[in-house]
DNA sequence: ATGGCGTAACAATTACGA
């Protein structure tokens, strides 16, 4: 079993792209983040060509995300609340951030990561609110599904070596501890990185800032990520960031992050 | 301290990204 997950930045504006990068590496499932087109709009005809099921939750201008799947998913939520009750998810299903779906037994939960904007804004507080809601979707996710693999753009470098410059005295969001915990949170509840399973090198990033010459020298943020239960966790034998779409024209700013596992 | 670049909505400029 092969998962990706990949934010997209405008899946109309990088539709091409997508295609052809699932027609070379036909993963069972690819998720994308930030697709910024309603459902009605969305493109789904390229991806079914390519023998893909669609499956979208998107918003006018903003977040969205999308699963395309090599076979039919199962049991297909979207939003916090799905499983949550309304006084607990509140008005955060309001942006599309979270799509979820079942195959082969495994429940596969698609993220959009609050970005956070400054530290200590409104913003950031509703990223920290959004974490906090979302270890308690993982919590009830858990309890109904034992093989779980959640991914996406968590717009949080797990620690140091997963950004260029490691933050100062200077709160960078993306990097704060109280982001860290809210993380770690909802990976106590039993979810590991299988990008760790085979590295412990820094410097090995998912995304670059369009300015600056980014890319090009390497200063990125490891903000993919895919986080599994110890029994896929235990049978993953890859887990690699595919660079190569990143070098091409019109690229979104992040790449694609891959796992496999064994059956 | 600010802007760099790119996308969407909208029609010149603003919101957003991390």
């Amino acid at each position: 079993m092969k998962i990706a997950t990949w934010n997209v930045n405008s899946i109309r504006t990088r539709r091409s792209l997508v295609c052809d990068w699932l027609e070379a590496n036909p993963v069972d499932l690819l998720c994308v983040q930030e697709t910024k087109v309603v459902d009605e709009d969305f493109p789904r005809e390229p991806f079914e060509s390519l023998g893909r099921h669609v499956y979208c939750a998107g918003q006018k201008s903003y977040n969205g995300v999308a699963l395309f799947s090599r076979v039919p998913l199962e049991n297909v939520e979207i939003g916090f609340g799905a499983l949550l009750p309304e006084e607990i998810v509140g008005d955060l299903d309001d942006q599309k951030r979270a799509i979820a779906g079942t195959l082969n037994g495994v429940r596969v939960v698609d993220l959009y990561v609050p970005n956070g904007g400054e530290y200590d804004s409104d913003k950031y507080r509703y990223k920290l609110r959004w974490l906090e809601v979302l270890r308690k979707y993982i919590e009830v996710t858990l309890d109904k599904y034992d093989r779980l693999c959640i991914c996406g753009d968590f717009n949080i470098a797990p620690d140091d070596r997963d950004i260029h410059t490691p933050p100062g005295n200077k709160p960078i969001v993306g990097t704060t501890p109280a982001e860290r915990e809210a993380l770690q949170e909802v990976l106590s509840l039993g979810l590991r990185d299988p990008f760790r399973k085979f590295t412990e090198e820094g410097g090995i990033f998912s995304w670059w800032d369009y300015r600056g010459g980014s890319f090009r020298r390497n200063r990125g943020w490891r903000i993919d990520h895919h986080y599994l239960t110890p029994e896929l966790f235990d049978r993953t034998v890859s887990c690699t960031i595919d660079v190569e779409p990143r070098k091409l024209p019109k690229p979104s700013d992040h790449t694609p992050v891959i796992v496999e596992w064994k059956d």
